[in-house]
DNA sequence: GACAATCAGATTGTCGACAATCTAACAAGA
DNA sequence: TCTTGTTAGATTGTCGACAATCTGATTGTC
């Protein structure tokens, strides 16, 4: 008997497909930092009513890109130079917390999702796909969350990413340029087939070190940017 | 002028009300874990519509302390023994960042805080409230996270408490005793106002072992409970 | 001119009713 | 007996309308 395999069904709620739809516009930067997202213009283009709406954007509230004011509205949240700065150094820990817990059970899977995650950054580089070069990069450094076996940690993983996926593709955005063309994740991916542990999760800092600085200092020059409003 | 204090304004919309009153009835054990919520029933019981309970219900489930399976329903989510060793060992990570980024910036206000969270607790103590004793245990824990200056590790940590805390009164609940009475966080406080840092880090680390030992091994023997229906 | 009161418009919060889906029980057929 | 189809009841998902609140512009008063 041949093995079938499924893809998921579609989204099975309206809540669950505006949910994706608006995540998505955020993160890539198509809702701006700081705007304000109408009830009812969206439910109109999106030809839904604002109780899936509504309750979606709760969702998104709670993930942390939307922030919400009783009576006034929901918005996107506004990135600031210390949002970009708690992020980075708490993502520091993390990985190196993920990349201890999933040394061990590092095997030959582990190895083919790497290298598959890794083509697919090159791919995107190649493209020069910005938006889709962030997010697999975003992907690649998760597998180590995934793989760690700690739900509470991939939650929490992801979570940052969703900031700092916005972060990168308001940096991007701005410069209106590719991001560095060569591909800097070579020797992460070396070191994590690797035997020294502790080479792995230093390289994993100061590599992240990198695409920060840059993106650090990017944002300082934005702060205080005023708000476009409704 | 006599400097009046007021108290803070009743939550200002139906929906903030129901999700404190659902989380405080969630995190003390009175809704069980695996426990599906009737949107009906408690609507009606609330005496509220359905809207505002759905988008609370949304909320909670960002946070992480329920589950929704569409069509389906609402449940409190599950604790097993793995996602308390998972909530465990990922607390000690923060725990120990917390005090670094802490360190520097400890000052009087801080002592005194520190102070007034552990005078809460041995309150508590002393008033044999164990509920009240875990809400003040967490507290005075939270202080190196709100003094950390770090919003996302804030936020983090706030959403792992809010499982500790389930998992803390899913523990007391059976047992059906008054968590130990001599006051365990003597030493941690001590710890806090002194000059050894990393002392006050492994301190940490031990303290919290201890507090999880006696947990996880009754979360293991619960393993596979069976759910309450609707 | 400065300030408070008032009001209209827009937007968010809430409600009650209807539609879509699930579950469980039962019947029909191989 | 096992499987499949059907159906009724309960529950969740969605809708359109109404109520509460905010914003700002306007007016009136000093």
């Amino acid at each position: 008997m041949v093995k079938t395999e499924f893809s998921p069904i579609a989204d099975t709620t309206r809540r669950a497909g505006i949910v994706a739809l608006l995540r998505r516009a955020i993160l890539t930067g198509q809702l701006e930092p700081g705007q304000k997202l109408n009830e009812l213009r969206i439910s109109e283009q999106m030809r839904v009513s604002r109780a899936p709406l509504r309750e979606a954007m709760r969702e998104l509230v709670q993930e942390g890109i939307l922030t919400s004011i009783p009576y006034a509205g929901t918005f996107v949240i506004n990135v600031t130079a210390k949002d970009i700065d708690d992020a980075y150094s708490l993502n520091k820990v993390l990985d190196e917390f993920a990349i201890e817990r999933t040394w061990k059970q590092r095997d030959q899977r582990f190895f083919e999702e790497l290298d598959r995650r890794h083509e697919a950054v090159k791919q995107a580089t190649r493209d020069r796909d910005t938006t889709r070069q962030i997010e697999t990069a975003l992907q690649l450094h998760g597998l180590i969350h995934e793989w760690a076996d700690n739900s509470v940690l991939l939650e929490t993983w992801q979570r940052l990413t969703s900031r700092l996926q916005m972060y990168f593709a308001l940096h991007q955005q701005a410069r209106k340029e590719a991001v560095p063309a060569e591909d800097i994740h070579e020797t992460y991916v070396a070191l994590l087939k690797g035997d020294d542990m502790r080479a792995a999760q230093r390289h994993a800092r100061e590599h992240i070190d990198l695409d920060f600085e840059e993106l650090l200092a990017h944002a300082r020059g934005l702060e205080r940017r005023p708000l476009k409003g409704a």
